[in-house]
DNA sequence: AAGTCGGGGCG
DNA sequence: CGCCCAGACTT
């Protein structure tokens, strides 16, 4: 069976979808409606994110915004806002350009083409193929972390990545059904996630391919699968900022992101790369004044997949005028008052540093 | 082929 | 703290 052939192939594949349909499976709100834009959203949603964290998301997301005519009578501020939190903030600039390129050539109706839509950005052969299974039942492969597991461990796989890559494509392409396709690729999916564990050994006994599996009952004790999307040496890179916490009335000044590629379009406190460089701030736009308080707040750590971040924030409070300062916000910065009224993207250490402080000043106030 | 891009959750 | 998550894109 490791072996494959024509006949093993579809075993295979019917164990698979044998098991997913003999299980209770959970309900996912993109697989109620499975329209192709429903389905769409949820995909690029879910690259590099757990189900149970985008869910919520997704809820709030498709409530706001139904269809690509929606996104695209939007603006960039608005949709970031809906994507606050759940981090590649690329992927929200990519589902902006597909839309409106979906209303542009497509007169609003996306395709269902397999080379079209992954000319689309943000979606290549595994999102794709994910699209067109599950919301058509196209017979399309999908090769995502899980199902990579799964084939590593079923055929007993090892060697360099790009042949392993290469290898586990050719597999998939063969193992998806002509029919049922939607169902082998979540089937193959919960399969990694629920049975053939990460971390955590594997539930064999469950497992549907345990017969045949070269990796049968193995015990984990090194997770494997990390050599692909994950690299050593993660934290390597430690870097500092300064970030300067301007409040008036209840109110933090934030600049929006314009270039680089980390939090491109959200909005920020402004940063500083030395103390020297915030001093001078101050001084230019006359910031320190008797009236104000000036509060050096504990540094916190931040981590990105390949940055450690180390933020030493500076909270002032204004308690004066400041014509020059007000004239300078209206070019290149706005004051945000946490109602949410303002739509715009913001990253979670700068929207939990400004709770942090809402929720001490009201405690401060109430007693 | 390797690096980049967030944030959360779990052991 | 290390590893993982319905990966894609750039260099």
């Amino acid at each position: 069976m490791n072996d494959m052939n024509d006949k093993n192939e579809k075993i295979f594949s019917r164990r698979v979808v044998q098991w997913y349909l003999s299980t209770k499976r959970r309900s996912l709100p993109w697989t109620q409606n499975r329209s192709i834009y429903n389905v769409w959203i949820s995909e690029i949603m879910l690259q590099q994110t757990r189900v149970s964290t985008v869910i919520p998301y997704y809820n709030r997301f498709v409530k706001r915004f139904p269809n690509v005519q929606s996104i695209v009578d939007s603006n960039m501020d608005e949709i970031l806002y809906y994507w606050s939190g759940l981090g590649y903030y690329a992927r929200a600039r990519n589902i902006y350009e597909t839309a409106r390129r979906v209303v542009k050539d497509f007169k609003g109706v996306f395709p269902l083409d397999f080379q079209t839509i992954s000319s689309f950005p943000g979606i290549g052969r595994s999102t794709a193929g994910a699209i067109l299974s599950i919301s058509e039942n196209l017979s399309f492969p999908v090769l995502d972390g899980n199902v990579r597991r799964v084939l590593i461990r079923f055929f007993g796989l090892k060697g360099i990545k790009s042949q392993i890559e290469k290898e586990l494509w050719s597999i998939v392409d063969r193992l998806v059904p002509k029919v049922d396709s939607r169902i082998f690729n979540q089937g193959m999916m919960d399969l990694g996630s629920e049975i053939c564990l990460p971390l955590k050994s594997p539930i064999c006994q469950d497992c549907p391919l345990e017969k045949d599996c070269f990796s049968r009952n193995m015990k984990l004790i090194k997770p494997e699968s990390s050599i692909f999307h994950d690299r050593k040496n993660r934290y390597l890179k430690e870097k500092e900022v300064q970030l300067l916490i301007l409040i008036k009335k209840d109110r933090f000044f934030l600049k929006k992101v314009l270039k680089g590629r980390i939090w491109r379009g959200l909005y920020i406190f402004p940063e500083f790369y030395s103390t020297d460089q915030l001093r001078l701030f101050l001084k230019k736009f006359d910031l320190i004044y008797p009236k104000d308080q000036i509060i050096k707040m504990k540094p916190i750590l931040h981590s990105f997949s390949h940055i450690k971040l180390k933020i030493f924030p500076t909270k002032i409070t204004i308690r004066k005028r400041n014509d020059q300062f007000s004239e300078h916000i209206k070019k290149h910065g706005i004051w945000y008052d946490m109602s949410g009224k303002q739509k715009i993207g913001i990253p979670k250490p700068i929207y939990s540093l400004m709770k942090e402080i809402i929720n001490f000043s009201n405690s401060k106030k109430s007693f």
